[in-house]
DNA sequence: CCCGAACCGTACCGTACGGTACAAAGCCGG
DNA sequence: CCGGCTTTGTACCGTACGGTACGGTTCGGG
């Protein structure tokens, strides 16, 4: 019972779910994904999940509690695999670099992860806005160090060469994403090229070779 | 009346609205902008404005019908001036080209655009989903063809070199918005060197010819 | 076997909000 | 001045949904 033991309206910092919880929010998930915010009912869910609403209530508080949690869940589930080896020269460099866009772009057109970030934004205009601020330092900011790492690592081996690796990142992002992401977000569907992710990250790194190769 | 002159659902292609309805909406927008899609209700609209609720679902139809009509209308208000002698020479195309990923970010980042855009989003999960359609066409449509027609001009004069104007215009987008406007749509608040349009626009521009300079 | 904790299912409450109805007030052409 | 419109303000209805209460059931420990 992470709420009950922490002063329960700490963000989620520490969450760790029980089974049943992850199940449940499993289900939430789903009916996010499919139906939106407005799919997500406190009574909806307890059908689809086979619980009452008072478990509901009782783990994560009240409705914001489960969207947060909702959150924390997903994002706890995404982490990229320690890239070792990854700067043995500068072949298998460039091709784990266009690994981590092809994962980046993989995440992000993902139809949960879609569906959170509709969420998120959705609320992002309330007091607090919690979810928003989840998403980015669960969700961008673990990505954006990794990618930084990797960034610094391939030019302390002499493959790249910039001044900030946060900015490199950035121009890394925006050559991979465009306005695909948005287009997602707003209901569009993604183009045929846009599907095959892993010549579009190819072709983001071809060109960030262009600017940021040694 | 335009609503029952057309045959009403027509997501608003024709829509023209008298003065007293753009007031309205004017109000609707504010609302919007500081209180997102929950603060727009009718009856706070009706108070806001000082309009009845009767007139506002005679105009608008209901509450969908409300929430296009203000995409739809601040959408008109965007209209990008005509490049004129844009193509001059190499300098002052470079510039125009400048100007109008200023003028991108300006609109991409600007509180009412972001609320906008979050509104669609919040919706864009939804059978039908005319509010993204809506902002994408009425939108982003607009500004891509405007870019596409700048870019063809620049390469037949032989400024730039690319195959598809499109796909150069959709680098020239990520090159400039990276992921600033995701993260201003979560509720992040852009970076002191994010502000400056003008900067951060010429160094896109700067990366931009790099990759498609003739 | 028994006790208590957690949990399920359901029924219930309060309220906020979308949508409608209506009386009173302004506005305008004749 | 009058009759017909649009609009306003208010009052009202129905409902969906967040949140709570409670009896019944399962399950693990003693």
């Amino acid at each position: 019972m992470p709420l009950s033991s922490a002063p329960a309206d700490t963000d989620f910092e520490d969450t760790a779910f029980t089974a049943r919880q992850e199940a449940v929010l499993e289900h939430a998930l789903s009916l996010l994904v499919e139906g939106g915010e407005k799919a997500l009912t406190t009574a909806g869910l307890a059908r689809t999940a086979n619980c009452s609403k008072e478990s509901l209530y009782k783990w994560f508080g009240d409705r914001d509690g489960l969207l947060a949690a909702v959150v924390a869940y997903q994002a706890s589930k995404v982490h990229f695999p320690p890239e070792s080896g990854a700067t043995a020269d500068a072949a298998t460099f460039r091709t784990h670099l266009t690994a981590f866009a092809t994962e980046l772009l993989a995440v992000l057109f993902g139809e949960t992860s879609v569906a959170l970030n509709r969420l998120s934004i959705g609320q992002s205009n309330r007091d607090d806005n919690r979810l928003g601020r989840l998403l980015r330092v669960r969700g961008k900011q673990m990505i954006s160090a990794k990618a930084r790492a990797l960034l610094e690592a391939g030019r302390h081996r002499g493959y790249l060469k910039f001044d900030d690796a946060e900015e490199a990142y950035q121009v890394l992002y925006g050559l991979a994403v465009r306005d695909v992401h948005i287009r997602l977000l707003l209901g569009d569907q993604a183009k045929a090229e846009e599907r095959d992710l892993k010549g579009q990250a190819a072709t983001a790194v071809d060109r960030f070779y262009k600017l940021f190769g040694a």
